[in-house]
DNA sequence: TATCATATTGGACAGAATGTCCAGAAATGC
DNA sequence: GCATTTCTGGACATTCTGTCCAATATGATA
């Protein structure tokens, strides 16, 4: 899979195109030995062979170069949305599995880029939600669902409900919130018109 | 609701119980006017009136200080679990309204936990996701569920599990992981033996 | 209250990383 | 080939970190 580099209109110069490259593909050879947060630029631009002055005249530092990075990644996920071999009707997402493709195909680097260092904010509550969830889903799922991944679906579901939640200042009041959550983990979407595959059935 | 900062069992010095606090305090008034990243410890330590030097007899940094922030505030969601009004049998989770509540009332400190600085590498993974998530959604939502709402809860599902999917080896194909994921986005968990409240027959 | 133990303080210090600047060297586009 | 642009490496000021110390202030205890 090709990576689009192209980032204004008028970058042309081999010069910049090869130094843009080194860095980025240093910044991806780099993360997932030491982890994003613990890089410094001068550590992307020895491996790059690039000097840490001509860093500067291309990104404002290393966030940018991240940025930068990445979008080239996600843009070509973006872009070839041919929709494929999926019959329309059958699915609710069309997002998903072309992401899941995209993940698998450059693993390490969004292993790097999803691995929670683990000493984030986030990381921290995560843990405690996911704790908490585990707790109650032990023992009796579904058959066909593996635990955790039940675990990591509804603790993220909960974790992004919550923080938008607060984010849009609680518009909604707390039992409402609540309900809304365990009606949409205990159901799902449930698309009136969507035929989800013959799963339901089995759902003695 | 008052928060139990007792870190260790031998913590009785006034004087230490007295710098943390105003450690912690000055942290969780400082997070929301600049962010936690922006934060220097001598940023923090002028706050809290504490000399710097003091602060590294407490804590080894900064992330230090903010897991024993963060922690005091959770305990007590850990500790209170009496089960109170709801009758068992009707709800999937019993996690989450203790959870909400929580966050309500501390709104402002959650606020500043939980929103992205927009700066991260989950940041934009998210912001993607999402908007592919309400592209799909928009328009055809089943009746009593905020666009916005489902697109959190979906997106923030999907992140979690690709996170884990990916971190864990990948042991399950991309075919298997879209399925699953495709289910439970559409079915929930749909625990067999739970019934979930009257929201079923509402799905025509 | 007197005394001891412990905590706090401010300042100094070295080290790491950032971001800026410049003049010379090298490569590119035309 | 020549003008233009980019790369380079080194120097520089700045910020933040983490450690150390002697002087001082405060809580604990009897």
């Amino acid at each position: 899979m090709k990576i689009d580099r192209s980032d204004d209109s008028g970058t042309i110069d081999r010069r910049v195109a090869r130094t843009r490259a080194m860095l980025q593909d240093a910044l991806i050879a780099l993360i997932p030995e030491r982890g994003y947060a613990a890089l410094t630029v001068e550590d992307i631009c020895e491996k790059a062979n690039i000097g840490r002055s001509t860093f500067y005249t291309h990104y404002a530092g290393k966030d940018e170069l991240r940025t930068a990075t990445l979008e080239a990644h996600l843009r070509s996920l973006t872009q070839k949305r041919p929709s494929s071999s999926t019959e329309p009707g059958k699915r609710l997402f069309e997002f998903s599995l072309p992401m899941f493709e995209h993940a698998h195909a450059f693993r390490s680097l969004h292993h790097a880029l999803l691995s929670s260092s683990g000493d984030t904010i986030h990381d921290q509550l995560r843990d405690r939600i996911r704790r908490a969830v585990r707790s109650e889903l032990a023992g009796n799922m579904p058959a066909g669902i593996p635990l955790e991944f039940a675990v990591q679906f509804v603790s993220g579901a909960f974790l992004a409900v919550l923080a938008w939640w607060i984010a849009e200042g609680a518009s909604l009041s707390v039992p409402q919130i609540d309900e809304l959550f365990q009606r949409m983990a205990a159901e799902g979407i449930g698309f009136p018109d969507v035929d989800v595959v013959d799963a339901k059935p089995a759902r003695r």
